[in-house]
RNA sequence: GCCGUGGUGGCGGAAUUGGUAGACGCGCUGGAUUUAGGAUCCAGUCUCCUCUGGAGGUGCAGGUUCGAUUCCUGUCCGCGGCACCA
């Protein structure tokens, strides 16, 4: 092993070297244009870093490198999201105080992220779960309280008895506990919620002043999910009351035959007879226990109970029973929908299996097998009211749609509307380690903010975290803290004990790297207008909904109140894919299939991990670890280094006295063409192959003329900055290479003289041809047809078509 | 189930305004070097056949085209998300 380039004296050199210079300090304000590049942040757990972290790490600091030597200011900072799930169940099992935890995590995640070279302004530093960071996140609540956007409501969760606690959904499995396998049911708490649906439009329609994949646009669109239909108002006659219900097929209202409640409908008990009422509060009880999930999507039998009493359908008069089912949620539209059997399939099903009627209105299907739902085909029928003032009969359904709204608009039975699939965010948690939500409650129901002198509203150290057993969080422990007496009136409050999601941190922390050390704003204006919005956001596709849009929705928020400039946060992001283990399988402890970084590093050094990432493949795409593929990567990196350096350490093959030969020159430039193309579409596995490509050429030289070879070093520090920068040093240069000018091609070298043609007939590949460049289009095809290999195929043929495609190959076609 | 995404040699992948499929790397085979192993260097390496040539080949089945990994239709399989993991 001795030959092995000194990776483990060259990287901590340069490592120190750049700490030292604060060669990647970022300059609020400066002459040159701006370039805000960011990761998402990692989320603290005691597992430490995997390799799946660096990937994009590595993507956004090549990219940073790349930008300054393209004379960018940029930005480039990273932090810590550390409240959250682990770090609370830690110190459950433990009795080990989170923030303990948290900061030893913190500093092993931060150890290994500076092991790899990355060049970010370290001192731009954030924590989420610093009190000076999270005095700004409840600033920000209380922002969204004042504005009317954060609001109580009685939720269901996921409530554990045997363990006294509120569990996620993570820690739910098959409706037991994760923990002890206990059960679990559904139980209304009373919860903050944030109304993220007020901006459901806004968020939809700035999709497209983003530059973000299609894929996830399209996923965001879907979450959001608009629709168009109308409320419709169904009669109840025996309450005397209506029933609202949306649907986005008004045009088959004629072939309502049913009416479906969510079990949750605050009026099926004054609905229900007085047989039916066993029945439906037991289904109601059985529903309560189901997530979403289980009752919609995935529930392939329908079920559901008949409240006893009817319904009167506005367009025709009819009665038509009421029923209650789990497929019809409460947090969708109204709770409540009218059921057309023939056009709807979830309808079909739950027709067909309680032998309900189905009533034909469209025709053009065949309804005794399935429900037809085509809106551009088929033909209105036995749509007109009883006294036939109005019909629809003979129109598309698509245009029976919006007859239909206008009828009942006039006649006040219904109107337009919009819905959307989108819910508002159920934003607490009965946990400690979260930002606490600074909102303290009076005993007769009042609510009233903490004014912002008042933050950080800080978390009480505990002795020992445990659950309340109410299903309140762990807070609710720390009496002194809970109970509040207001020293004017001597009147009694008591502390709001949920706390924020994870999600809450995350969602702001992109403006703080802006201004982190400012304790009388989150954020300077001035600042936030030079530095925003961020121009590259990189990060897992496992956030491609949530994150995102809960980011989003906070941003508008505070470009609304004046405190941002930009209406979107990231202009344009990417999606990396998942690293998976070796044997091809997501890494994860319980699999052992997990890299760590650690080792990697020590075994071959950061240039090699980063290079490797790189160069595994697309970066978007999920790809397995190999370590015979970095074994590959380490030899490269080795082959430059023992190439250009002698046993003696002293550079060698290199030379300033030849100029470069034109297959030099045209490798060479073809080379700053590809990886700056490359960089420029992110595509590092390729950009990294042409390096090697190069490499292989200069090894064949007896000596590379040394301007070609420090470009070489140019193109290859984004990607190995250690490697380069003493490969640099060595060279003679006396300072970071971090600002050199990024190498330019000069297409004058790039041009050959001949170029080769293929020769197909009838589309198959039978010979290829050299010939120059300036040849005319009659003089390829006589060459072609003068070769031997292609004489033997068209002779005593006829040619009927011959296509030339410039630079590339010749067709015959022959009969 | 719904939404999104992917499927190319033994492996990771390359090539798409439709134009020579398999760049680059790994692995493997042979050779050089070495006491030996490792490392390094050189050459070869999609599969098959009756081998100076030819046939087939990009998940599967069709279609459009002079020509399809690329476009269209259908289908199978893997992966990510599904609102309290983040």
């Amino acid at each position: 092993m001795a030959d092995k380039y000194p990776h483990h004296q060259i990287e901590p050199k340069w490592q120190q070297y750049w700490d030292e210079n604060k060669t990647f300090k970022a300059a609020d304000f400066s002459e040159k244009p701006k370039y805000y590049i960011l990761d998402m942040f990692p989320f603290i757990s005691g597992a430490g870093l995997h390799v799946g972290h660096p990937e994009g790490y590595t993507a956004t600091d090549i990219l940073a490198r790349y930008m300054r030597m393209r004379g960018f200011n940029v930005l480039h900072p990273m932090g810590w999201d550390a409240f959250g799930l682990p770090a609370e169940q830690y110190a459950i099992e433990t009795g080990v105080h989170p923030s303990k935890k948290t900061t030893e995590n913190i500093a092993t995640f931060k150890r290994q992220i500076q092991s790899l070279g990355f060049s970010y302004d370290w001192d731009r530093e954030i924590n989420t779960t610093d009190e000076k960071y999270y005095k700004w996140t409840q600033w920000i609540f209380l922002k969204l309280f004042e504005k009317g956007l954060a609001y109580e409501a009685e939720v269901p969760v996921n409530w554990c008895p045997a363990l006294g606690t509120v569990l996620a959904n993570e820690e739910v499995i098959d409706g037991k506990s994760e923990r002890g396998g206990h059960p679990v049911v559904r139980k209304p708490m009373r919860q903050w919620m944030l109304k993220i649906t007020a901006y459901a439009d806004r968020l939809l329609a700035d999709l497209d002043e983003v530059e973000w994949p299609d894929s996830i646009k399209e996923m965001q669109r879907n979450w959001i999910g608009r629709s168009e239909g109308a409320n419709v108002h169904f009669n109840i006659p025996v309450i005397e009351k209506n029933i609202t219900v949306f649907t986005t097929r008004p045009d088959t209202l004629w072939g309502a035959t049913y009416m479906v409640l969510a079990p949750e409908h605050p009026l099926v008990n004054s609905i229900t007879t007085t047989e039916q009422k066993e029945a439906v509060q037991a289904y109601q009880n059985q529903a309560g226990l189901k997530s979403d999930l289980d009752r919609t999507d995935l529930a392939k039998e329908k079920t559901g109970v008949f409240t006893g009493h009817y319904a009167t359908n506005p367009v025709n008069g009819e009665q038509i029973p009421i029923w209650i089912s789990d497929y019809v949620l409460m947090s969708y539209g109204t709770g409540a929908i009218m059921a057309v059997p023939a056009h709807d399939e979830r309808d079909y099903a739950f027709a067909k299996k309680f032998k309900l009627p189905i009533m034909e209105v469209v025709s053009g299907g065949d309804i005794s097998t399935e429900a037809f739902t085509e809106i551009e085909e088929g033909v209105m029928v036995n749509s007109t009211t009883p006294d036939g003032t109005f019909s629809i009969n003979g129109l598309k359904p698509s245009q029976a749609i919006g007859k239909t709204i206008e009828w009942l608009e006039a006649e006040r039975k219904g109107e337009y509307a919009v819905q959307y699939r989108l819910r508002d965010w159920l934003f607490s948690r009965q946990r400690y380690w979260g930002e606490p939500i600074p909102i303290l409650h009076d005993e007769d129901g009042g609510v009233f903010p903490l004014s912002d002198s008042d933050l950080p509203l800080t978390l009480p150290v505990l002795e020992k975290i445990k659950p309340t057993g109410t299903g309140e969080s762990p807070l609710a422990n720390a009496k002194e803290w809970v109970r509040v007496v207001d020293p004017d009136t001597g009147k009694v409050y008591r502390r709001e004990t949920n706390t924020m999601p994870q999600w809450a941190g995350s969602c702001w922390y992109y403006l703080r790297y802006l201004d982190p050390d400012n304790d009388k704003a989150g954020w300077d204006p001035e600042k936030e207008k030079y530095w925003m919005p961020v121009d590259l956001y990189v990060g897992g596709a496992e956030h491609a909904v949530l994150h995102l849009l809960y980011a989003r929705f906070w941003h508008k928020v505070l470009y609304d109140l004046g405190y941002v400039s930009t209406k979107e946060p990231f202009q344009r992001l990417i999606n990396q894919g998942l690293i998976l283990g070796e044997d091809g399988d997501k890494m994860s402890k319980s699999r052992g299939n997990v890299i760590n970084p650690d080792d990697v590093v020590r075994e071959y050094g950061a240039d090699t991990l980063r290079l490797y990432e790189m160069f595994m493949g697309p970066l978007e795409r999920a790809k397995p670890w190999s370590t015979k593929g970095i074994e590959g990567i380490f030899r490269f990196l080795n082959r430059v280094w023992r190439h250009f350096v002698s046993e003696g350490d002293q550079l060698q093959h290199i030379s300033n006295k030849i100029a470069p030969d034109q297959g030099t020159l045209r490798q060479l430039h073809a080379t700053i063409k590809k990886v700056t193309e490359d960089l420029e579409s992110k595509s590092f596995n390729t950009a990294i192959s042409q390096l090697m490509i190069l490499n292989n050429h200069f090894r064949t030289l007896e000596a590379v003329p040394r301007e070609s070879f420090e470009i070489f070093v140019l193109l290859l520090s984004p990607f190995a900055p250690h490697l380069a920068e003493e490969l640099w040093e060595r060279l003679g240069h006396s300072t970071t290479l971090a600002y050199e000018a990024w190498p330019e091609y000069d297409q004058q070298y790039l041009f050959e003289n001949m170029i080769r043609f293929a020769v197909q007939v009838n589309g198959k590949l039978r010979d290829t041809f050299d010939i120059s460049t300036d040849a005319t289009k009659d003089e390829i095809l006589q060459k072609a047809k003068s070769l031997e290999k292609i004489i033997k195929y068209i002779e005593g043929k006829t040619v009927v078509k011959e296509i030339v495609v410039p630079k590339k190959l010749v067709n015959l076609v022959v009969k």
